[in-house]
DNA sequence: CGCTGTGAAGCGATTCACAGCC
DNA sequence: GGCTGTGAATCGCTTCACAGCG
């Protein structure tokens, strides 16, 4: 972990905590929608629930970065939208590039998410020679034999995985040689990558499982309830149980 | 935030750390790919490094679920394929809807990851009339008018929502009212929803701001290598950095 | 002897609660 | 008076390290 030993206490600004880094994009949402009703100011109660966590965790959160609010009023919009921004590198645009152009990349091909906000698709990749040529949310596709030549003539150091499963780690292995330092997977796959590259996971069936493991539970407290046997006892007082929550859960994302 | 106070500490069974519930599809996958190479058993060590987790990690993990181990040996694949199953409620079937077939949703219905592990596809479901009718992934396209009746038909649960963000909440209110209690949302919208539903969040464009934060950050750090100003005195012998590692990271998927 | 299962220690994130400033 | 910024308390997850068992 870089950070490390550290001298340095806790001082100045190169220490985000991870949890803070994984929201700033929710607050950078929430505030350009903000922004662009042209709100000039939001409290932090205003924007936590916009942003669907808590204030207090947003306050904390904020502090991080600097005291950027005013007291008694609340933060700037657009100045914090700045900071926001420069904060996660969004100032400036990464090219990134999508291999494995399935309904999958091409849906994030279309994603208008990406280019809002710092990100450009550099290009298109795939194995399949039928695509390559073909053009996809207006990028042409590329075959996977020029994915060298495009990560450095792009100078793209984000790459992201689209592709089955079992092309994952060798495509992961041709990103990072040609240079690409970030990835984000959509493979059901552990890629291995040497020190100094990122790896990002989504995973789709990863959360529907979670999902059908609170499913359950909420059937089985549902049933305790009607039923209460000693075996229920805990069950049924719960009630509520965890659920919902605008607060963090533990997710399903993770690197490497 | 639902949960409330609750009583009772933590006693016993029913107290899965949501942690731990987050990463037991990631060991079923490995268990899985381990079953079809017919391998019988399996160490802590061996299966945590398949999974992309470390040890001491995953034994902590299986102790919440109970003894399924044999010391000196490791542990019975099959049998731990089949509790994993179990306990992430994988032994019944749970049929679910994807509204919004667009490129995601149809990327979606394709798949294969759900069909294999518990899930089918219920019905696919747009607002778009030009697609009614039409097949996607073998499944016919019904307009979301007869979103209620689909559910209440199939006894659906889940639900998954790939619209844009605009309609997401509107979709996601349907949903509820119509009976579904768990929802995976792909739309880049802070859902509402009431108490007794859980709602996880993946969101594409958050998982690459994350990204691009460290690799600004990998950069500023290269940077400072070369340049050793006293300011740089924590991020050059850093070397390496937080990176990789594949031990859990902060996510960004979460529930509400 | 090897590997699991688990108390206990360690650590990071969240929450509380209030001092400080506008 | 209202709202931010933040130490201090708390909570939950991870890691350690070893006892216990096959």
């Amino acid at each position: 972990m870089a950070t490390g030993r550290n001298h340095r206490p806790a001082t100045r600004s190169r220490g985000i905590p991870e949890a803070t880094v994984a929201r700033l994009p929710l607050y950078l949402r929430a505030l350009t929608a903000l922004s662009e009703r042209s709100v000039p100011t939001v409290s932090s109660e205003e924007l936590a629930s916009a942003a669907g966590v808590n204030s207090a965790k947003l306050r904390k959160d904020f502090s991080y970065l600097g005291s950027y609010g005013t007291r008694g009023v609340g933060y700037d919009v657009e100045y914090l939208v700045y900071q926001i921004s420069r904060e996660l590198g969004l100032t400036q645009d990464w090219p990134v590039v999508i291999v494995g152009i399935g309904n999958l990349g091409a849906a994030l091909a279309n994603y208008g998410g990406f280019a809002s906000r710092g990100f450009r698709v550099a290009a298109l990749i795939d194995a399949d020679p039928a695509l390559s040529g073909r053009q996809v949310a207006g990028i042409e596709v590329r075959h996977v034999d020029e994915l060298e030549s495009i990560i450095d003539t792009n100078g793209v150091s984000i790459g992201v995985i689209t592709t089955p499963g079992g092309a994952a780690q060798q495509v992961c292995d041709r990103l990072v040689a040609a240079g690409v330092t970030s990835i984000l997977n959509f493979a059901p796959t552990v890629l291995s990558v040497p020190d100094g590259v990122d790896v990002r996971k989504v995973d789709l069936s990863i959360e529907l499982q979670i999902l059908a493991f609170h499913e359950q539970r909420k059937a089985a407290e549902a049933l305790a309830q009607e039923v209460p046997e000693p075996l229920a006892a805990e069950a049924a007082p719960a009630g509520s149980g965890r659920d919902q929550g605008p607060d963090g859960d533990i997710p399903a994302v993770m690197p490497a």
